[in-house]
DNA sequence: TTTAAATTTTAGACAAATCTAAAAATTAAA
DNA sequence: TTTAATTTTTAGATTTGTCTAAAATTTAAA
């Protein structure tokens, strides 16, 4: 059996992964789990034991296949509850991060599907992350970042990259939500910065946050 | 902060006191939590420092206010879990309880009361079981559960507290409608059954049964 | 009412998950 | 390439929740 405690340390690696490519950091691991070093050392040891991850001293580890498989459940699961509370429940995209991380946990395979299927099998979170499916496989994406568009392109929001509280907050505020339309009107060499339109209103955001929207183009 | 296994505590103490009226022994809560009389006594120290129960060594515990509390909305979250998934995911109700064991946990004020909202404030679980409002009071009934009726009570079916298409077809089997006479015979320790009678004629019914089925009595 | 049985508590141990402080290994810098 | 800085691991301790075995207390029986 695998505990909440391993679950977290699983999600935690495969998201480092995805990031840098190589085998993950005892630090990084650490940061990402605002933990010490010397737990992680420590996790490491039994994730290894049950084989979910590989591990050399002072290399670093790699999630195993059978921890790879695990991971993404648990990425499935709390993006799939991340719809509902939203869909069903009419939580705000900003606020059901929290409650996510605790449904993720939940161990029923018989309720995923159920749940999957109640919501009509959603390939996106309300953050615009893609959600795997019962096998794992993850829906191929047609969106590109806000940041990548040509002075004059427009498209509408389908996501973010990026879902820390204090962003998701500033998105609102900005009346940027999920299906809005923007137009880039210019773009600032000194910093990078774009001049655009929200639902054709005039706004300017910094090329940090146009870096984390998700555009689908016309 | 409330732990989980406190939680699970709180649940068994409550449980037993509606049983006992007494004050709640360590044998019992060690039976009802499947575990040892030493950890029970361990942990009542601990609700106990945290005022969750009033403690007397050897002489039993009770919930205090903020126990009862406390207790009343862990139940509270496990029946609106157990509604949500007859309801919505179309499970059948023999198949919730140990999901909505795991679901009753989540921490999220907000959540309880989006998901009571979204099933339409139900009173009664799956099972029949009266679900207590937001300020944990229990709906008021005229009517008895059948299964809450003495050895030798008898009484006049009123109302179903579930109405699924199986379940009223196994009443008509039985020769149980509106207005029926039933008085209980005997009860079963070993799994709660009842023997009954129905307009004078002996059946046997199980305790989920019993549990659904609204008596008056004369 | 004294003794036996049952219940409850205490003492000491253990596994999981964490920590601090110190040692070991690796990497980067002079 | 030797030294200094950084990273990682080890050693030992702590907290939570559990256990077994033994001691203390209460209850029931002779």
């Amino acid at each position: 059996m695998i505990t909440l405690a391993e679950e977290n340390y699983l999600k935690a690696i495969l998201k480092l992964s995805k990031n840098s490519k190589n085998s993950v950091s005892t630090n990084s691991i650490a940061d990402e789990l605002d933990t010490k070093a010397s737990s992680v050392t420590d996790m490491i040891k039994k994730l290894t034991d049950k084989e979910l991850i590989n591990y050399v001293p002072y290399r670093g580890v790699y999630l195993s296949e059978s921890g790879v498989k695990k991971a993404i459940e648990i990425v499935r699961k709390h993006r799939l509850w991340e719809v509902f509370l939203v869909t069903k429940l009419k939580f705000n995209w900003d606020e059901v991060h929290d409650i996510a991380e605790q449904l993720e946990h939940i161990k029923s395979q018989k309720l995923v599907d159920a749940l999957d299927s109640h919501l009509g099998y959603p390939q996106h979170d309300p953050h615009g992350e893609p959600i795997p499916n019962k096998d794992g496989k993850f829906p191929k994406s047609f969106s590109k970042r806000l940041s990548e568009l040509e002075k004059g392109s427009s498209g509408q929001i389908v996501g973010v990259s990026q879902d820390n509280q204090s962003f998701l907050k500033y998105l609102n505020s900005l009346n940027i939500t999920l299906g809005t339309s923007i137009k880039v009107i210019q773009k600032i060499d000194f910093d990078d910065s774009l001049e655009i339109t929200i639902d054709n209103k005039a706004s300017h955001i910094s090329i940090d946050v146009a870096r984390n929207l998700l555009i689908k183009q016309k």
